[in-house]
DNA sequence: AATGAACAGTTCGGTACCGAACTATAATTC
DNA sequence: GAATTATAGTTCGGTACCGAACTGTTCATT
């Protein structure tokens, strides 16, 4: 389902999650191959990382795209990549359908939590519907419903307190 | 990045989410390949849908696999399939590997979130400590957690409300 | 009876990726 | 100085999937 996880500018193809994670790291700064794969085992927990077969030959294609573009060399045939203004509105055009986007996690994690999800399927549908009431928030509301996210901690985490102090 | 979303029996290879899907679906009931596709297509408003190209021919491999078998035949060369014990037992393992797979689900969500999400970060890094909050919680605590969810979204409709009502 | 839609399935060129095996070089350690 | 580790990159057979084009059959509508 590599297709699932595609992502469209306004303009241009569909870039795969690869692709996007490249250009928002060098949105971020430029850096190397080698730089980005350990970025991404630091922030997945090793749990993705794309497989330098995979990567190398990435760069080099967005490189012939204009998306990304070598900034500097070093030692080692080292290439430093940095983004080009098309791979700017790229990223940008991607994110801006940040609703098409969250729209496919959430089907893709309702399916995965009525496959994996038992015990707790009932606190997750909620935890679902305040999601969607946050969605649906006009931003000026963040801070009053930071409050009521906040409280909403603090009384569950006094559950397991409870039930220890009734021991 | 399909091998990402692999899932593990405790013996055995490991399986795709598409896969894992059928497996989940056929120990619901019996069905069809037709009738896979379109629930598939129902549980997530068609942005997921294999392709039937994809689909005969892995229920074909899973059934050579045994790990599906046909229960039953009908017009228009309609196969129902079903589960076979070897396949209740393969999805059962990977169930119980819930854990490892709800990990995987939150690198990538956290990933997903730090690449699009932006205005919301705060809201939904509170809803992550809800998640986290959550999954410490004895299951005999369900109820009482299920309370405070639901007041929670009480109070986060009550924010657009207000505001209507101030107008 | 003819037509169109729905149901049902097959083939295969192509994409995005994996990962093993490979090459190369600089830095660190002994 | 040698060995090891880390950094840096390449190639390509293979997997999981897509989707277009195709075949076929039953049911509903006209």
């Amino acid at each position: 389902m590599n297709d699932f996880w595609k992502f469209t500018p306004t303009c241009g193809k569909e870039r795969s999650l690869t692709t996007l994670f490249i250009l928002y790291s060098l949105h971020q700064e430029p850096k190397s191959g080698y730089d980005l794969l350990k970025e991404i085992a630091e922030k997945t927990e090793g749990k993705w990382v794309p497989s330098k077969g995979t990567l190398y030959p990435l760069l080099k294609d967005l490189e012939e795209e204009h998306l990304i573009r070598i900034v500097e060399t070093g030692k080692r045939s080292k290439n430093i990549f940095g983004l080009t203004p098309f791979g700017e509105k790229t990223l940008q055009q991607i994110r801006e359908h940040r609703k098409e986007s969250r729209e496919k996690m959430l089907v893709f994690k309702n399916l995965f939590i009525e496959i994996f999800g038992q015990d707790r399927s009932t606190l997750y549908r909620l935890l679902f519907e305040i999601r969607i009431v946050i969605d649906d928030l006009s931003p000026d509301n963040n801070d009053r419903a930071a409050r009521i996210l906040e409280k909403c901690i603090d009384d569950l985490r006094r559950i397991e307190s409870d039930v220890c102090d009734t021991r």
